[in-house]
DNA sequence: GTTCCGCATGAATCGATAG
DNA sequence: ACTATCGATTCATGCGGAA
């Protein structure tokens, strides 16, 4: 079964009306942030974000199956020494629309935005905020613990100098890491704690998150040939993993130059993933 | 000067009110979560939980001096299949209080809870919530620096020549302002992710938190001789913690066992000081 | 083939200064 | 008073080329 790829130009609040009801099981997206990347959209404020996301949560509850499941990546600035509160009311209000707020992962970054202040430390995480229509959804678990071999030995390797110092160090009041406990064990059952390192050598865009981050919400809530939404698209780090993982997918994005450039990146990895099965049939 | 460990039998809501006013500089508690622990603390439930909370904070918000500050030790369960809503509308309410939500600090458990479900993962992270009364307040970074990763020998040997030329002219952050800066350091500040372990020395009393965490916020937000403050004592983990930091402690609990018992392990760490201090004098 | 080293860059935040 | 811009501060990672 071919497996197809739909990339749409504009605005997600317009362009999500075109898609049918109950036509996508999973939605993997990370919008644009209150007030950041002003430079490739608009920049939202703070105190407007709500309103602004609110009509593009509605979109997504009629898109989505019953059975599936929105995987939202979010995380709220300090401003003005405070944490602002857009995030957490946005649950509140998206709960009033009739999502179930079922989880909420946490992606601990191992390589955070460096930077110092008086009163606030880096911060090093963010929000996977999962939301359901149903408290019955399709969740494939081993799917997750199989692979998490892979996913642990892919840490293990690049289990980095620095995680090691601090394990053995008693600087720091005994915090430290010990991720070593992960060797020599074959299956991991997973957590909501997702330790990832962002990527940060991507030539012109900016990765909004690592590919492994949607790969493995991909394998854990969709099987093959099921389909993959993000109305963010961005540098399409969501539908390149899709894709790659035989899943259908639609992107959303209002930058043509983003749709352009996810389009012809998807059609690379097809030829060269034709190319490689022609040779190995040869 | 001798520290003090001021130990109260009773309900924190009225046990506070005999507090002076802006006589603590740090509380760090992890009172009963909703619905919890239903045994000791009769259990709160979900939907009354903010309720029952907010004239605690009410009384927390008078007795904390304008530089403390109020680190609370949280997490939602899952109730039906969803998260609960009762610690984000808690944030929300105590803004309106007159708090700051200064920071939402992740505890990254090591070692959590085995178990499976059908629609989750194992939980293994909590909520530290910072909050503040204004937004200058006493935080003594330095004193919880963590080693620095080994890439900064390599580094700063070789000064390369990017972090000489880094400068604002490029997009984003600039590096390379004051590389002299960096010279012979070997900490790095820590970020706002804890990742230890959930030891529970405590053999048989309801665990609460690992020592290290107190240990940690006592160091970053007091100095010696300052007053810490938990109005949910339970097995005394804080007190303990600030009494051999040798930080004044105030402790209010409403089961008697409890007082009992930390007064006693208080005084057995106590003499064991006074003894091993006796043994080098001699 | 490994290991090592140099290199670029990231959803940042605060305070001061300017309009 | 309130917003907009700018400067200062700060780590850790994965990649690619070299040893």
């Amino acid at each position: 079964m071919k497996i197809t790829t739909d990339i749409r130009l504009g605005d997600s609040r317009e362009k999500l009306k075109s898609l049918p009801g109950d036509c996508v099981d999973l939605i993997v997206t990370s919008p644009p942030y209150a007030d950041q990347r002003k430079n490739v959209y608009g920049g939202i404020h703070p105190d407007e974000y709500v309103g602004w996301f609110l009509p593009v949560s509605e979109q997504l509850l009629r898109v989505l199956k019953p059975s599936g499941t929105f995987v939202l990546n979010i995380k709220e600035k300090a401003v003005n020494g405070e944490r602002s509160t857009y995030v957490i009311e946005l649950i509140l209000e998206m709960r009033k629309q009739g999502w179930l707020w079922t989880e909420e992962f946490i992606w601990h970054k191992k390589n955070c935005y460096p930077g110092k202040w008086p009163n606030r430390f880096r911060d090093s995480w963010e929000r996977l905020l999962q939301f359901n229509k149903n408290k019955k959804f399709n969740m494939y678990q081993e799917e997750v613990m199989v692979p998490m071999g892979e996913w642990a030995s892919s840490r293990l390797k690049s289990l980095s100098r620095t995680d090691k110092t601090r394990d053995t160090s008693k600087v720091g009041s005994g915090f430290g890491k010990n991720i070593s406990n992960w060797v020599n064990r074959d299956k991991a059952y997973p957590t909501n704690v997702l330790h990832l390192a962002t990527e940060c050598n991507n030539k012109n865009h900016s990765a909004t998150f690592p590919s492994a981050l949607p790969e493995w919400f991909i394998k854990l809530f969709t099987k093959e040939n099921d389909t993959v939404l993000d109305p963010f698209m961005g540098s399409g780090t969501t539908l390149l993993a899709a894709n790659r993982m035989r899943r259908h997918s639609i992107g959303i994005d209002n930058v043509a130059e983003y749709c352009e450039m996810v389009r012809s990146e998807i059609k690379s990895e097809i030829d060269a993933a034709v190319s490689a099965a022609v040779a190995e049939m040869r």
